[in-house]
DNA sequence: TCCATCTATTGACAAACAACAGATAGAAGA
DNA sequence: TCTTCTATCTGTTGTTTGTCAATAGATGGA
């Protein structure tokens, strides 16, 4: 039902967002920490991230992907079993675990920066 | 006695960061909006952001400065009574200040999206 | 006087990134 | 058969970002 890619009705064009891999890359790895998982899947389920799919376009999702397995982050094989198209499912690797926990250590402190701003911004 | 420049001494390399322009310009328009500066002022002051001078090249803020001047948030005057060199001071504008709450906004929408994946990952 | 250092700003270039376009292809259902 | 949904990949374009190079006045010391 729900869409976002770029065929659908619907679809609208997307502005320019800044500071998505922010977010984004760390999404990804930590639902491949939870369980194993293929790209488009791991696109739709990143709404619970706040990611809007009608303000993200897939292929961003995908090479995202790719870019971590060449970082050696995680490891991907072809699914025959499933139906449908062939599915490149993805499972983090210990490297992606430890990188998973630098940026959540630094996601932290760009935080702790946000509030410190608003506070100074609030005293005013 | 520090310095963060790239003729200093004791200057090394920055290594790349991500994220960083998120805080920088809302940074630089608050700190406009409590008082007019220049840019290498605002260029030192930017340390009470969490900005070390050693990971963050001035003319990003120069840049910066030129690009809100270019929209319409602040405006520059040349000071000529200053010694030294010519200082291009910066005043916000109304729309900066308009433009400022709503950065402040985003930023906390922000903050709560990351606040979000901190807690999904430490759920694990 | 000459040199180093501090102040202050600008410009050029390369790399990274976001958004879009287009292609391919199997499966399901009307 | 035709359309839609699932699923992935590649290429291109314009923007943003990070780094380095250059310029230049003022100051203080050898």
């Amino acid at each position: 039902m729900p869409g976002g890619r770029r065929g659908d009705p619907g679809y609208c064009r997307k502005r320019r967002r800044r500071g998505m891999r922010l977010i984004l890359r760390p999404s990804l790895l930590l639902m491949l920490a939870e369980k194993e998982n293929h790209g488009y899947e791991l696109y739709d389920q990143l709404s619970a991230f706040g990611f809007e799919p009608q303000q993200l376009d897939s292929s961003i999702v995908y090479r995202d992907l790719r870019e971590m397995e060449e970082l050696g982050l995680i490891k991907s094989y072809w699914d025959d079993d499933s139906k449908g198209p062939k599915r490149r499912t993805y499972r983090i690797l210990d490297a992606g675990q430890t990188r998973l926990e630098e940026w959540i250590v630094s996601l932290e402190s760009i935080r702790d920066r946000i509030n410190q701003l608003i506070k100074r911004y609030e005293s005013n």
